[in-house]
RNA sequence: CGGGGUGUAGCGCAGUCCGGUUAGCGCGCUUCGUUCGGGACGAAGAGGCCGGAGGUUCGAAUCCUCUCACCCCGACCA
């Protein structure tokens, strides 16, 4: 590629709209320019990258015996409807019409779609297990999409399918899966991607892992224990909370004239947050029930936990709910209330905690001194807590800490959700008529390409692994006007491709500071230099943006040197990918 | 969906409060010349429906109303 043919205009100063360093070198690189909010068009050097990975997943998708198809992006809605997911799903999914009126989806996610497309085609358990995969465009109606490619509405993923007779076969494919991640984030250059256990969400299913890039660019919270190696999203994370057990004392009413917060009750009192016991109502559970929680004052609901309890997404309830349950908002109390009408869940940490204020059920009363065994007895424990920076580790004697991260792939073991739903079916050994099991493996391919450059990268630009550079070699002129220069520099362009190496050759006539900004904006691992310079010692110049060697080598030889650099480059990334996917 | 912010040349911004010739500045772009190892210098140019619609006014980038888009925080999220 010539640089002054490539389309594409680089700048130096840095877009009012880009938070993130590596959104900005999105823009000013011109990798991708924006189109909508989260909808961007890819230029040359983006989609160059974006199709590397793309190429590092089909291999290892390939290796564990998966099979590339393509679905649609745009489905109907009966389709969506076959698996409850048309209702089931919100906003996110976009709904729209066809020129007749028909109800169609643009595709989020293709559970339906390849259960659509493999239910009629497999009918023997000797056709099983399989996985299917395609590298497609996904839409998915954020409410808010930010940070470059990070989080967008439209985005390319690869999504696999995997279809097994029994859940053991689901685990160990599940677990080649794991590893064939390994391997492609190590390959792509991101080694230190990590495995965490995560919420299922919409997805259905009871295993899942996300792999996190740890980068405070990451917007996913992942709690970790030094110690142990403990790694979990915060939204399933579990942690030991220190109790503060006391000895009872009589329960006690207390006036408490308009204090209805934890904050304004502990300050009113002259006691910790920690001391309270405060009640949180949801509306309602899978029954339809009111949800009264009971969690300490100074712990945090987490609503993912929640949720699995109460089998429905919790969503907070209004004061005319509350009164109508007999309880009274901001002085609720979890005692006295008619189990009938309301489902009281009761959180771990007020087991552990004793002589606690709650409220009273009566305008500004508060009670001193409620202990859980003695006057709310006989209650199921649950966990819902929000896991803290400082709280115990659930594996270890540690101490766990908070993370930012960002998620560039994950993996379900889904079950028959899909396949029982719609109707897929296939024999058994013995003629008895199964459902096929399923897991399901995502990877964002837009979202690595902004990660990479997110934690690849110095204060001039990115530093692309070679595996995923959008040219291997960066090649620079300096002064086209010397004809020695302009000849070895053009020999060397041609070169170079005839061995089989991407380059891109700025033949433009610009000064060599220009140049060089451009290089590093580009981002290439493998500099070359012709200049008047070191050509009158016959050489020319190298330098590493990978890893920031730099020197001289002689111009007779040099494209056998730079094309040996490469092999032992990506041979070293592919024997890291090896050795981390075999621990 | 709630809160906040911004829309002026390809990019970054000033001008808006307090209305008044031809709407500026830097970068980038074109031409010429001088330069040439980390974003050079001089000269001459091109480039704007001031987000859109309506209104107030002799006169609107500026004031009013409505609207759209984008950014940030929150809610939400395989």
């Amino acid at each position: 590629m010539r640089l002054s043919k490539l389309v594409g205009h680089r700048y130096k100063e840095r877009p009012g709209e880009a938070v993130l360093d590596s959104h900005a070198f999105l823009l000013r690189g011109a990798y991708a320019r924006q189109v909508a909010n989260g909808i961007y068009s890819l230029l040359p050097p983006g989609l160059r990258v974006a199709r590397k990975i793309e190429g590092i997943i089909r291999e290892e998708m390939d290796r564990i015996g998966g099979q590339e198809v393509l679905m649609p992006v745009v489905m109907p809605r009966e389709l969506w409807e076959e698996s409850g997911r048309y209702d089931a799903v919100g906003s996110e999914l976009l709904r729209f019409q066809d020129r007749t009126g028909h109800d169609m989806v643009l595709g989020m996610t293709h559970e339906e779609a390849v259960v659509h497309l493999c239910r009629h085609e497999i009918n023997s358990y000797a056709q099983l297990p399989f996985m299917v995969y395609q590298i497609q465009t996904k839409f998915r109606d954020e409410p808010r999409s930010r940070g470059g490619l990070i989080r967008v509405r439209e985005f390319t993923m690869k999504d696999a399918y995997s279809f097994h007779a029994s859940q053991e076969d689901l685990e160990r494919y599940y677990m080649e899966c794991y590893r064939a991640y390994q391997r492609i984030f190590a390959r792509v250059g991101l080694p230190e991607v990590v495995a965490v256990l995560s919420d299922t969400g919409m997805m259905g299913g009871k295993v899942a892992h996300e792999f996190i890039l740890l980068t405070e660019a990451g917007e996913d919270t992942i709690v970790t224990c030094e110690s142990c190696g403990y790694l979990a999203n915060q939204e399933v994370a579990t942690g030991r909370m220190q109790g503060y057990p006391e000895e009872p004392l009589p329960l006690e009413k207390v006036h408490t004239p308009d204090k209805k917060t934890i904050e304004e009750v502990a300050a009113f009192l002259g006691i910790e947050p920690r001391q309270t016991a405060k009640v949180v109502f949801y509306d309602t559970d899978e029954a339809g029930k009111l949800v009264v929680l009971l969690i300490r004052g100074d712990v945090e609901v987490n609503e993912m936990k929640l949720a699995k309890v109460i089998r429905a997404m919790p969503v907070p309830a209004d004061e005319a709910k509350i009164a109508a349950a007999g309880s009274v908002a901001g002085f609720a109390s979890p005692m006295g209330l008619d189990p009938k009408h309301c489902r009281i869940v009761v959180d771990q940490t007020i087991a552990g905690s004793g002589n606690l204020v709650c409220g009273a059920n009566e305008h500004d009363y508060h009670f001193k001194n409620f202990n859980l065994a003695r006057d709310l007895p006989g209650m199921d424990m649950v966990d819902v807590a929000q896991v803290r920076e400082g709280d115990g580790c659930p594996q270890c004697s540690g101490a766990l800490t908070l993370k930012r991260g960002v998620e560039v792939g994950n993996i379900f073991q889904l079950g028959i959700k899909y396949t029982e739903a719609m109707g897929m079916t296939f024999d058994d050994e013995a003629g008895n008529v199964r459902t096929p099991i399923m897991g399901c493996y995502g990877i964002g391919v837009g979202r690595l390409v902004s990660s990479i450059m997110e934690v690849r990268r110095d204060e001039y630009g990115p530093k692309w692994p070679l595996s995923v550079a959008p040219w291997q070699v960066h090649l620079n002129a300096l002064r086209l006007n010397v004809e020695e220069v302009n000849t070895t520099a053009e020999r060397l362009y041609t070169e170079l491709q005839d061995a089989g190496v991407e380059v891109v050759y700025d033949d433009r006539d610009e000064r060599p500071g220009v140049q060089f900004a451009d290089a590093d904006l580009i981002g290439i691992p493998i500099r070359l230099i012709v200049s008047e310079r070191n050509l009158k010692n016959s050489q020319i110049e190298f330098k590493r943006r990978d890893t920031g060697e730099s020197g001289v080598i002689p111009l007779e030889g040099a494209v056998q040197t730079v094309r040996d650099w490469i092999d032992v480059a990506l041979a070293a990334i592919n024997t890291t990918a090896e050795d981390i996917s075999a621990s």
